[in-house]
DNA sequence: TATACAGTTGAACAGATATTCAACTAAAGA
DNA sequence: TCTTTAGTTGAATATCTGTTCAACTGTATA
């Protein structure tokens, strides 16, 4: 990248750190998985969804219950929470019971949870 | 929390599983900034921006010019990543370099980065 | 088979948010 | 002191996102 390149005309630019920061950049397609992913997580509906199935399985209507909220809106988030495989189904009988997709889910929630508390 | 409370009135309501899970569930504050945390980083450019400063600190200018954004769009977003403790500023001169604000930051990021390279 | 129930889905709406633009502050140098 | 430069900030706009509502699917039961 040549010097008439750069975005910004400051002179107080360091090009070798900000050429050598760019090759390092992980691929968009990471970026965007990473960011999808914490973006999930970064809302109270969904942290608490999270919270509640790290207890135990539960179906939309316990999970409604538990976030005083409608079906329908559980429904949506859950929906959104099983695209990036956070949470997983499976029906049984009228009820589709939920859970968490597998045990980095659990993790990643702890060590954010403590890093959280942490600094409260 | 009596029965008729539950806002939902599905009959397949695990009633002991529920009031046990809102129990325990971590008070709003918490989960607010949880939330609030994961939020930060649910978006690519602050992604990026995080990528960068874990390599080294960096002005705004370097920044903008590793992004290929406006400095106002990056000090915006910077802006927002202070408020969160994401990072800490120093003025040298007319420039501002940014750095991480901790070494939980740098784990957390790294941690969730091996989550999703996993899952891909 | 008809009905009730658990859950899903798409459209619509309201609230949140990222970027742009222009005006501003503060520091450096002429 | 005047000008330039690095960065910040608030308002405006366009886009995104969470919830609601109503209609729908599939399963259980009377």
């Amino acid at each position: 990248m040549s010097r008439n390149e750069f975005i910004c005309d400051c002179n107080s630019i360091n090009h070798e750190l900000v050429e050598q920061t760019i090759s390092q950049m992980p691929n968009d397609e990471i970026v965007t998985n990473l960011a999808n992913f914490y973006k999930i997580i970064g809302d109270k509906t969904r942290c608490k969804i999270l919270f509640a199935l790290k207890q135990h399985e539960m179906c939309v209507c316990d999970l409604a219950n538990v976030m005083s909220m409608t079906k329908s809106s559980i429904s949506h988030q859950l929906s959104k929470m099983r695209e990036c495989s956070m949470v997983k189904c499976e029906k049984r009988g009228k009820e589709v019971y939920y859970s968490l997709d597998d045990e980095h889910i659990s993790e990643i929630f702890d060590i954010s949870m403590a890093h959280i508390s942490h600094r409260i």
